[in-house]
DNA sequence: ACATCAATTCGATGGTTGTCGAAATATCGA
DNA sequence: TCGATATTTCGACAACCATCGAATTGATGT
């Protein structure tokens, strides 16, 4: 059978409007789309090659990526890889369809 | 057949970021979960019974809402009737499964 | 006309946030 | 150990935003 990761996650009140923060930012809103489109574990330096911003500014955004849960990071010798956790954001529109549809 | 109000929505780049700002404040987010939950037109002065807000604050947000197009607003006498506009919402949704997942 | 009520606009204030350069920290290869 | 590279932290600044009281606009009923 395909295994879906259909685990069920809960949003919290401070995780809700977390995410909703993460997503009103363009430039986090293109960093989430292409760590998406993203074949391999991708490091902060990768992201500035098609992204223009400084690596203090990416690192702040990486931050508040994390803290809302729509990514996770692992650290690989002096890379951090990231990951987008598509379950939470999945999660998120389920909650916002519930409450708002 | 069961008419599901299916015509498709184009959000802007413009409109996604207006919208994902709205649902990130918490009394904004408040405001459209009320809104939703209503039978009957709500003008501004019903909001203001079950949450507590001045009058200036509540103006500003609900010009927030209705600039993300998540409300539609109708002038009646000397009140204004809010009403959520869940196609948008959804379109918003399909556009962030797009997108990001 | 007038008093009343709903809603908006104005002006000010305090807090938050995006931004970056510079300095610091950490890892790697030579 | 040393120099180069990746990332974070710090400090500062400007822009934005939520908030409210006061003044204003607009509609209603008397």
């Amino acid at each position: 059978m395909a295994v879906t990761n259909a685990k069920h996650v809960e949003i919290t009140e401070d995780q809700l409007l977390l995410i909703a923060k993460a997503l009103a930012d363009p430039r986090r809103y293109e960093i989430l789309k292409k760590l998406g489109e993203q074949r391999c574990p991708t490091p902060c330096s990768t992201m500035r090659d098609s992204i223009d911003i400084s690596a203090a500014t990416l690192s702040h955004h990486m931050k508040e990526l994390e803290a809302s849960g729509l990514v996770r990071s692992e650290k690989d010798g002096k890379f951090v890889h990231y990951f987008p956790q598509q379950h939470v954001l999945r999660a998120y529109l389920d909650r916002l369809k519930t409450d708002l549809a």
